[in-house]
DNA sequence: GTATATATTTTGTATATACAATTTAATGAT
DNA sequence: ATCATTAAATTGTATATACAAAATATATAC
């Protein structure tokens, strides 16, 4: 049997040094070969030798810095991350999407929105509260803050079709957003509309995302989750 | 005013690349300038415009191609990513960490523990329950379920100073965890030991971690935590 | 011994060149 | 016009070289 695959010769030097990284051969903090003795051992010219390093320094197992060398990064313990699951796009792309606008006004933020929301108290706000549904069944309450100045069509949009949030994030085009989560316990108004009836129903999981455009803060959305319909799990 | 700060020409080529497209000049599927074609243009030779290019690759903004081009990639909705927040290892690197045994014996698997920890009924466990303070306030009670055979020597530890998850770590090397989240409320007992006395304080987190080596689960952790000291942030 | 100056090592940037592999475009035969 | 061949363009790998910048080692002067 021929070895019919060409594999490249940075990809064998890259090998040989992870793999001296990874079995704990060379713990943190040791200093790998130079790209020169690299060249040399491995017979091939200090560039090639170079994209070795330099790959794995992009990866993050090394630490290089000149006149001294390159050393084995102490692994940083990668703290777990966990995927934050959007009820309403999944609805949306499953065709199941149902949308019930309980209140929808305009309104001049209270001192209370206006810090949350990082604007001057009386400046100009949407706000609305929508109950999506699953076909037929309650499965997440969102309270929305929108800055009129930056979506001034808001209220005069239809929400059976598009969600509130995909027609924000359409308006402003790709932006930054931030999320908090915790968890809180379902107000009665809350379980009266999210139809919660069982006592340990009432364990709700509630997301406040904010999404930014530049240095303003676009809209704040504070979304209610029944626990029993919203598990987050870490994929691997 | 003088350009005294020397930016790599590679950088210079890189960014007007990424301007064109993070502006939406070049949407996604654009084919981009050729390497012979950035080299003309920027006057360097065609190893440094391919450098700009190389780097916009691994950063995943292009997708490349021999013979064919470098084409401008559609980004992918990436769904947003929240941090788990591990409250144990933090408090043990504050030199906060205190910890009450509040039980701890040898069981046989149930169906129940069996089938989320994926062995057989009978199988030995060890079975303990914790309360994690901070200092002298309560902040986690863990459930933990621990494969005897793989972690024999469990129940002789002292976790005054280590605790169980970092002992269990520390025995099986860095494996892989899985991770599950959800809300939960309260038991009578729970908040007993955990001292919710407020109405809203009986939500909270509940964070179910499994310990994997090889195929099989060393320690199966229900972590519950009081929502108002539990809170997770995207972190942008 | 200490401090200064010099040399060496190591990484970073840049160029010019060569050849291979793949895709697209152009050319030519039928 | 269609198909096959050839040529050109484009990315991928690799080398040899040059100079710059930063850290360390060495030698020198005092």
């Amino acid at each position: 049997m021929e070895s019919s695959v060409k594999v490249p010769r940075f990809i064998v030097i890259k090998q040989y040094l992870e793999n001296h990284i990874n079995t704990g051969n060379w713990p943190a903090g040791t200093r790998v070969p130079s790209e020169n003795d690299l060249a040399e051992t491995f017979s091939v010219s200090r560039m090639t030798a170079r994209r070795a390093l330099a790959e794995l320094d992009r990866q993050g197992l090394l630490l290089r810095s000149p006149g001294s060398g390159s050393f084995v990064k102490k692994i940083d313990k990668k703290r777990p991350k966990i995927e934050l699951i959007d009820v309403i796009e999944d609805l949306l792309a499953a065709g199941r999407y149902r949308c019930r606008v309980l209140s929808m006004d305009a309104i001049q933020s209270d001192s209370e929105t206006a810090s949350s929301m990082e604007i001057d108290i009386g400046e100009n706000l949407f706000r609305a509260t929508f109950l999506y549904l699953d076909v037929d069944k309650p499965c997440q309450l969102e309270h929305l803050y929108v800055n009129s100045s930056l979506v001034p069509a808001f209220m005069k949009q239809n929400y059976e079709k598009i969600s509130p949030s995909s027609y924000i994030d359409w308006i402003t085009g790709d932006c930054q957003s931030d999320y908090l989560l915790n968890s809180v316990i379902a107000s009665p108004g809350e379980r009266r509309e999210l139809a919660l009836t069982g006592e340990d129903e009432q364990a709700c999981i509630k997301v406040i995302r904010r999404v930014w455009m530049g240095g303003d803060i676009v809209s704040l959305s504070v979304a209610i989750n029944p626990g029993h319909l919203y598990q987050l799990q870490s994929v691997i």
